[in-house]
DNA sequence: GAGCACTGC
């Protein structure tokens, strides 16, 4: 929220809220229980006023004590790196960031997990923290370490109850399905069981989640109830972070990394046991670890090494679990969730109520709570999008000039991922006395992060999300109705400290009608990605591949000439139905990259550009790193420094502008604090000099520091790789249609041809689908002839972004044999589809357990 | 001349 300044981006313009009414200039009648009045944008009255004086010394206060904590994670790990070398203090400060972001790990505080909350209120009284067996012995490390051992003394968890059942199941099953509401303790003591079950002998024990915080914060739990040091008995690993060692029992992985292992060696037999954490979450990886742990158990079955699999989930798809695990143990352990009392609109009553103007409700529904519910209580309110987000802070910091003397102070915070690290912060800190803190969110706050104090939640019911289009390529991005198990793990934010309540701004009829579960992930993504990695693992047919949801059948042939086009795999046999890896593919795997970006590296190669290629790639796997509009920036400066680094050749170089100008400014920087340190300048002064150089650098340019840093990491990730498959390097200096010509080969499928009557483009793999290229594109006013672009994305219409101009040869062959293929390809299809209505229903089960 | 949720290697 601004606070000074000038007013937020959208208030600026004319827009049109959800109902299609347009709010113009900030004026909007707002009817709060019958009253209307008039916030004129235009004339901020004296109440106003003394709001934002109020605000600013809160903000004030609560900048203050930001201050103070980073100091001291600055100084602790300062204490660890200080033999370090300047260059490297950029990671430290990242890991920095990205602790400060995530939630603030004590002993007491558990990791962001799912909770499952019934709607009405529950009667269970959550068990009091009392002083309980401490199971394992204290450890004889450090005097520090010590310290903090002795002070942890595990409270009693609901998981405690079944210990002996879960013990006993543990010896005697394969596979184990653990249900588990939030709070039963099961993330963090499972894996302990097995270590105590004597199961890890024979191997590790992998536990995988879907997000990096919440590996590194059990992890860390973990460390400190079995007494050791993380990366001892207890590790992690997620991308760019490995901590662990010889001695490591329990391993904490994203599920992302274990799927990256099996790449390396499919049977994946480092490990005893893989326990999948939040299966009912139904991440990508997740189900396709699920998919491949089945064939990787069934070949290890009857070895002395067998592979033993537990699945952990929240939620009631136990069945399907059950069904697909061929009938696997279900162990039950109840949550510790405090009551919530659920509130649904009730259209008789709240007469005004417009199901569409979500955004209206939840300024009266705050207003409401704010005026009814006990002082203290913080609230989360459950929206879709920034600038929805922002309107409603706005909006809520007016409504405190109308509110009676004797109520509190209501403070919005916006939350949401494309939010400055700093700014999110805020979320966390402490409510100001006086005020009563209301975060208003996307899904971030569902699982992500987990915010103390939330006493009530405020659910629109309404969530964006992205969905592939495979008949057309697109990503569509549109606001969906919450599935009923998120809604309700939205209203169970509200019971993670005390009992809460949840206001729920859509009709008890129409949370009937949402769907059960969350659709999943592999139902509505681009599986090209995943295919290429199941391939390396030796799958032929993805028709035949047994998924707990397989994807519908378009999906996967969409895939499939995605990546015979790009030359990653072929068919093996006459009707098409099994492909294998071609060679380039081969290599396309060894890339944490999209099948297109790897063969854009590969182009590259060919070309003589790779250093190049790797810093351009590397750049579009982070979000934007120029971040113009930011808040105390006037457009015509934001103007200037886009200008600076705008290229005619297209955005693509653009990219590689900004992040040579970076590598630059880093040389230049290195270099002068080398000289610095030499002057017996201290520790201490050098990084924050230096910090606070790149701040300034950063800030000057419009630079995101925490995309910066992500792409540098990958880049350093990228070109690892590319030593140990013995890449030749090679630049192309200031002749940039090397790389645009890699470029264009990589992502050839998105290559448009320039339609002067209808002044759009058109896609030349299906001349029908025409676009428009994204106003924030370099190239939008000069539209060049022939274009590639790096996605495509439908909103109000569709438009194409990060475009580079291209010359219509490079990509004609290869269009030309993409549509040949593609003939080919159709004709197979209707072909194989005859064949599989024929065959009889046993004889196809049969077919598929042989098949992979 | 638009305005984009969230993860992950």
């Amino acid at each position: 929220m601004k606070i000074n300044g000038k007013f937020p981006a959208w208030k600026k313009k004319k827009r049109k809220d959800n109902d299609g009414k347009r709010i113009k200039n900030g004026t909007k009648i707002v009817s709060i229980n019958g009253i209307s009045r008039q916030n004129g944008g235009q004339e901020p009255n004296l109440a106003m006023l003394s709001v934002k004086k109020k605000k600013k010394l809160r903000k004030k206060k609560i900048n203050g004590t930001a201050t103070i904590q980073m100091k001291e994670e600055l100084m602790n790990s300062t204490v660890q790196m200080t033999n370090g070398v300047l260059t490297k203090k950029t990671n430290i400060e990242l890991k920095q960031i990205i602790t400060a972001s995530s939630p603030p790990k004590t002993t007491q505080s558990m990791t962001p997990k799912s909770i499952n909350t019934n709607s009405t209120p529950i009667s269970k009284k959550p068990n009091v923290a009392t002083p309980s067996k401490n199971t394992e012995p204290k450890p004889k490390n450090s005097p520090r370490e010590d310290a903090t051992y002795e002070k942890f003394i595990r409270p009693q968890l609901p998981i405690d109850v079944v210990e002996q059942q879960l013990m006993h199941e543990l010896a005697s099953q394969e596979t184990l399905i653990v249900i588990g509401e939030t709070g039963s303790g099961k993330s963090t003591q499972v894996p302990q069981l097995c270590v105590r079950a004597g199961i890890a002998e024979k191997g590790l024990i992998a536990v995988t989640e879907p997000r990096r915080v919440a590996a590194v914060s059990l992890a860390s739990r973990v460390a400190v109830e079995m007494g050791t040091d993380l990366g001892g008995a207890v590790g992690y690993h997620v991308r760019f972070e490995n901590v662990t060692s010889h001695r490591t029992k329990i391993e904490y992985m994203t599920d992302g990394i274990v799927l990256r292992k099996a790449l390396v060696s499919p049977l994946l037999d480092k490990y005893s046991t893989v326990i999948i954490d939040e299966a009912h979450e139904r991440s990508l990886h997740s189900d396709v670890l699920m998919c491949i742990l089945r064939k990787c158990q069934a070949q290890r079955r009857g070895t002395d090494n067998p592979l033993r699999l537990i699945i952990m989930s929240a939620t009631l798809q136990a069945d399907k679990f059950q069904a697909y695990f061929d009938n696997a143990k279900v162990v039950l352990v109840s949550g510790r969730t405090f009551p919530i009392e659920v509130h649904h609109v009730n259209p008789k009553i709240n007469k005004s109520f417009s199901a569409t103007d979500y955004v209206y409700n939840t300024v009266i529904c705050v207003k409401h709570v704010h005026l009814t519910e006990p002082k203290g209580h913080d609230i989360l309110v459950f929206l879709t999008g920034s600038e929805e987000i922002e309107a409603v802070a706005y909006q809520l910091a007016e409504l405190n000039g109308s509110l009676p003397r004797e109520a509190d102070f209501i403070l919005p915070v916006p939350l949401y991922a494309a939010l400055r690290p700093e700014k999110q912060r805020e979320a966390f800190q402490k409510t100001p006395q006086g005020a009563r803190k209301v975060i208003i969110s996307t899904n971030i706050a569902e699982t992500s992060v987990t915010i103390p104090g939330i006493r009530v939640v405020i659910d629109s019911g309404k969530v964006k999300t992205k969905r592939f289009e495979a008949s057309n390529r697109i990503d569509v991005l549109k606001v969906h109705n919450v599935s009923k198990a998120q809604a309700k793990q939205r209203a169970g934010r509200a019971g993670r400290d005390a009992p809460g309540k949840c206001y729920r701004l859509y009709t008890r009829e129409d949370f009937q009608k949402f769907d059960a579960e969350n659709m999943p992930e592999i139902l509505r993504c681009n599986l090209s990605a995943t295919f290429l990695e199941l391939m390396k693992l030796g799958m032929k047919n993805p028709h035949r591949l047994g998924w707990i949801d397989p994807p519908e059948s378009q999906n996967i042939d969409a895939a499939l000439l995605e990546l015979t086009s790009l030359g990653a795999i072929r068919p093996i046999n006459s009707d098409r139905s099994k492909f294998v890896l071609t060679e380039m593919g081969d290599v396309f795997c060894m890339y944490p990259l999209s099948p297109e970006h790897a063969r854009i590296l590969f182009q590259a190669q060919k070309e003589g550009c790779i250093m190049e290629a790797i810093k351009i790639v590397a750049a579009m796997q982070t979000d934007a790193l120029f971040s113009g509009g930011s808040d105390s920036k006037s457009d015509a400066e934001v103007e200037r420094v886009r200008r600076k680094f705008e290229t005619r050749e297209g955005d693509h170089i653009t990219l590689l502008k900004i992040v040579l100008t970076t590598n630059d400014f880093f040389d230049q920087l290195n270099a002068k604090t080398e000289a610095d340190a030499r002057y017996n300048k201290s520790n201490k002064s050098l990084e924050r000099e230096y910090n606070e150089a790149i701040r300034k650098f950063c800030n000057d340019n419009m630079i995101n520091e925490q995309h910066l840093k992500t792409g540098s990491m990958i880049e350093d990730q990228l070109k690892q790789i590319a030593i140990e498959q013995n890449v030749k390097f090679s630049t192309c200096g200031a002749d940039f249609s090397k790389i645009r010509k890699a470029i264009a080969v990589g992502l050839f499928l998105n290559s448009c041809e320039y339609d002067r009557q209808e002044d759009r483009y058109r896609l030349m793999i299906n001349p029908a689908i025409t676009v428009k290229i994204h106003p924030s594109s370099a190239l939008s006013r000069s539209k060049p002839a022939y274009i590639v672009f790096s996605e495509l994305m439908k909103t109000n219409d569709l438009y194409a972004l990060q475009v580079t101009l291209i010359d219509a040869d490079w990509v004609r062959p290869l269009i030309t044999e993409h549509k040949k293929i593609r003939k080919n390809h159709l004709a197979e299809t209707a072909q194989r589809i005859q064949q599989i209505v024929k065959v009889e229903p046993k004889a196809k089960k049969q077919k598929l357990n042989a098949t992979f």
